[in-house]
DNA sequence: TTGAAAGCGCTAACAA
DNA sequence: TTGTTAGCGCTTTCAA
């Protein structure tokens, strides 16, 4: 059996009151009863019981982060700097996986819940009234990132809207004049929350109506847009691109363009987005979109330990970070 | 405030112990009074606390997961796999990263333990005798992954050995006389836990002396090794094969050779370790080694829980899974 | 079928 | 400076 602070006291001929003076540098004791009882803990080995501790305490020291998976590159660089920051600031962390399922996400939280997380980081599939008065019936604190939910609850992201209206922009300026942009599905199952790829779309077509361009571009939002694409034939004096919301799809589309012969940028332009770290070893190098994963982790955790620790927030709801445009050879 | 067990008692007008027969599904209540119980629970919004449930019970349903970091995407995969199995047996994650700091892997382990996670999955940096003391003096079940640390622990992995002994098999059937090894620090501030890395090598070195081969394969094991490869001259006549025990490193190799302009496979043959899932973006494809993680992350879980729930673990503690040789085009 | 009460290990307020 | 004690919210045993 694991050695309590009863044991210690019984051991040291002391007080339970005394002995947690001693392990918890709490004043009121005399610096040889403090040794004495130290020195004891170790020999016997004492661990606290951090579940009693929570229980009397209120509180666990322990975040909770709930996203979709860590297939995605980014989510999983993502993870690393929230718990490297949690950690720094004093708090553990607890992860949930969603495999963007709505139920599973419920699941996921309310356990968090119930385990009295201090604080949960939700990178949420949800969205909708039902949903944020869910979320509400819990009290304790969530920040959201990259997925907005509404104004009533924190958020760490970037402008996706203006990313991708610069990114139009900077398409555009180089001459194309064809635009193909895919992107997942919009509207997966009818009720996922799909804010970042509603942003993105909405500002790359403002993007393009800034500039004068009034043939609609061709959007491609399924996941077998490789099978779409074999039906189109590319001209070079046309001068399309294809732009794609994450680097993985731009990836996959540079396969299939490099299989049919088919060359970047020369014949068709190919644009990404996310920067993911191993396009350093794909010829051409693709043209894409960084924003700061890692600083949107930390900002996230610090502004939520804040709302813990101090009652509120430290990020501003609308403030958002910075991306840009990382120019490659791809368009 | 939220609603307690009381609080639902009160409500209700029964005892304390009444309600949680409700509640958790215990015999010896009536139908009626476990109906008005758990509506009245619903209705008053109650959720449980597990902190509270777990100090009594002496369980946490909770699984504890030590791990470098997750820039390696293997790393990334395991724990995506790790949660998903936990989840599905009924435990929860807590995830710790070390940053392959020893003194850190500590703290992280101590923090598990005394948050009284069921079980740990280890992958760990340290090794040696103290260290296992130090691992025993915790009671809570350890399964370590991918670094081996003695006959005294459970372990998954798989025959690293073999699999660089096949690898060397397999390069050397290809008609390649020389050898170049890349691999990180073998010594890692001299106390680091390497097996994997030790245990490649050796089967290397056994791979090449089994098929007859004298001449020694240059190694290199430092971080430089672009730089050290610059000092090189390679020669076509010479045969000579580039193996790397992580694909990350023969990406590397493969950009330094692209740009000093010499040919894969012609000049020069690149193999890697890994198969990290976007080799499929890069050309030449590489041949590499591939490893089930996820098979290994389910094993681990599966293991570990009835360890916890039966008192004894699943695997065999010399059984290791399978690995295959990934035919690209780069050797 | 239900209630009463003890106790999990710890903290904190109060008393000595 | 130290001891005593109540209680955090839950489970569980025993009695009614």
């Amino acid at each position: 059996m694991r050695v309590t602070i009863k044991d210690l006291a019984k051991y040291c001929g002391v007080s339970p009151g005394t002995v947690d003076r001693a392990l918890n540098n709490r004043p009121g004791i005399k610096v040889k009863t403090k040794k004495n009882i130290l020195e004891a803990a170790r020999l016997l080995n004492y661990r606290p019981d951090l579940t009693a501790r929570s229980l009397v305490k209120g509180r666990t020291m322990t975040l909770g982060i709930v996203l979709f998976d860590l297939y995605n590159r980014s989510f999983a660089q993502l993870l690393n700097a929230v718990e490297l920051k949690a950690r720094e600031l004093g708090y553990h962390l607890y992860i949930a996986l969603t495999d963007k399922d709505s139920e599973n996400e419920k699941e996921c939280l309310e356990y968090l819940v119930n385990h009295k997380v201090d604080g949960i980081i939700l990178f949420t599939v949800n969205q909708g009234k039902e949903f944020e008065e869910y979320l509400h019936s819990f009290s304790t604190p969530i920040i959201t990132i990259f997925n907005f939910l509404s104004d009533h609850w924190e958020y760490v992201g970037i402008q996706e809207r203006k990313s991708m209206r610069d990114a139009a922009d900077f398409i555009i300026k180089r001459g194309y004049k064809k635009f193909i942009y895919i992107c997942p599905p919009l509207k997966y199952l009818g009720k996922s929350n799909i804010y970042t790829q509603e942003e993105r779309l909405k500002g790359f077509l403002e993007g393009l109506s800034m500039n004068g361009i009034v043939e609609p571009p061709l959007i491609i939002n399924h996941n077998n847009y490789l099978e779409q694409l074999k039906e189109l034939v590319f001209n070079k004096a046309e001068k399309t691109a294809i732009v794609c919301s994450c680097d993985l799809y731009a990836l996959e589309v540079m396969n299939y363009l490099k299989d049919k012969g088919l060359k970047v940028p020369e014949e068709v332009g190919l644009m990404g987005y996310d920067n993911i770290d191993v396009l350093k070893y794909v010829n051409p190098k693709l043209t894409t979109v960084e924003y700061p994963v890692e600083s949107i982790g930390f900002k996230a955790v610090e502004s939520l330990v804040h709302k813990i620790e101090h009652g509120h927030f430290l990020t501003e709801k609308s403030k958002t970070l910075d991306y840009k445009i990382v120019v490659g050879e791809s368009i």
